[in-house]
DNA sequence: ATTTTTCTACGGGTTTTCCCTAATTGATAG
DNA sequence: CTATCAATTAGGGAAAACCCGTAGAAAAAT
């Protein structure tokens, strides 16, 4: 029962639709549907496997306004089954406008998150009775979590600015400097602690804000945290 | 192949304690253990079925501090496996130490996220050879997951009421203030922007530094990213 | 209706940061 | 082998941020 192994290689959008079509194929799933963004939410990324009238109907109406197992999914911990979200009138109209559109009304979404406020959202979504769904939401979730943290992992290695492309390069003592100055000391706590001048520090710092066009070490502090480089604590 | 169930029942420091044991079992693991954390790392929890005398002595010790599994785990999205991980003369030494405890070789962590900043990590261990291992590990990892969301969902739901309550609550203007210090701006130029004076700039700044428990405006800032008060950018 | 928080602002003194300059080391390219 | 560039180390002086107290008007919460 092993998933399909895309391993460390490069991966591509083309990629990560054939492994929803796979998932959907291996678990007996008739829809599957990533999205992705930054801890901003300014990039996001998606892959579905839904009809592209549906998809376009979607995004035309902005239905992820109001889609509550978007909305409940990105507030929680475990997946959400969609069979339990209370029927609000938005909600029965979405349903009604999905179910014209010929999508299955089982479905459930997995929310999965990385360590820089990054989070994906897998859904998956089938035909057939409540009882069958029951049993196959058991079956199936475990190798859900699994395929939502894969997808998730390389959408975040590939598409987003986190990229180590787009990754200044600090050097090893900017970064330790600069991590001390995020968890709160200053440059002359991190000069006793580093065993070395306050001037010194200083000047790593400034190289740092140099290397992350930033104005002030405030600022450097933001653009380490979006670039990875160093952890907010 | 559905896990043990526990619903949505009140949970107990017991039944989790039981739930690794089970865990352990269905899977053929010798042990597992969970560690969870709020977004400040101010409340931590943990269940374990390791001998008492290693977990006396990783404690003691302070382990956890260069325990690599946690650090890796800590940064990662997907599974972190033990044996892929560089072996550092502190690694190697805590190895060994480990070995001399009959704490078998071969083992992953699974890190597991929620929606505040919270952090699990679900560490499962067992011997046998390193061909056997990965077979294993492709096998149980779907269901590693799968138990990772669970437990972190309970602990986080039961004994962590991390949700609103530890979320500082800074003012409209204070947020405002601090997303402009992140984004490069001095207090001087804050005050420009925001047509008030830079003095009340500074003190909406120090109320900000005192709600976030920040030492430091720079501080504040990778707490208010770290929040999701503010946007790095 | 009363209390609390928020937003506004000033003064004075202390601390920290920031910029310029500059020496030493190590690695790498020519 | 030498020239060059990045990394690391640092001092002096100017600018900015920070601290502490105070305080009134507006808004929000109780």
């Amino acid at each position: 029962m092993a998933l399909i192994d895309i391993g460390l290689e490069q991966t591509s959008s083309k990629t990560l639709q054939d492994f929803l079509l796979q998932l959907c194929d291996r678990l007996g799933l008739d829809h599957a549907a990533y999205a992705g963004m930054d801890q901003s939410g300014g990039d996001i990324r998606g892959f579905v496997t839904y009809p592209t009238e549906w998809v376009r109907h979607y995004r035309d109406h902005d239905l992820a306004k109001f889609d509550p197992t978007l909305h409940l999914a990105s507030r929680s911990i475990a997946p959400v089954d969609w069979g339990r979200i209370p029927r609000t009138a938005d909600y029965q109209r979405m349903l009604d406008q999905a179910v014209a559109f010929g999508i299955p009304e089982n479905g459930v979404t997995v929310p999965v998150r990385g360590p820089y406020g990054d989070i994906g959202m897998l859904s998956v979504s089938t035909g057939g009775s409540a009882d069958m769904w029951q049993k196959t939401y058991a079956r199936i979730v475990p190798d859900l979590q699994a395929a939502a943290v894969h997808v998730h992992d390389n959408v975040m290695q590939t598409f987003l600015p986190t990229h180590p492309a787009l990754r200044p390069k600090l050097s090893k003592r900017e970064i330790e400097i600069l991590q001390w100055i995020a968890v709160g000391k200053t440059q002359r706590d991190v000069g006793a602690i580093l065993a070395i001048s306050d001037r010194t520090v200083e000047v790593h710092l400034r190289s740092a804000r140099a290397k992350l066009a930033a104005l002030t070490t405030a600022q450097a502090v933001a653009r380490g945290i979006k670039a990875r480089l160093i952890d907010p604590e």
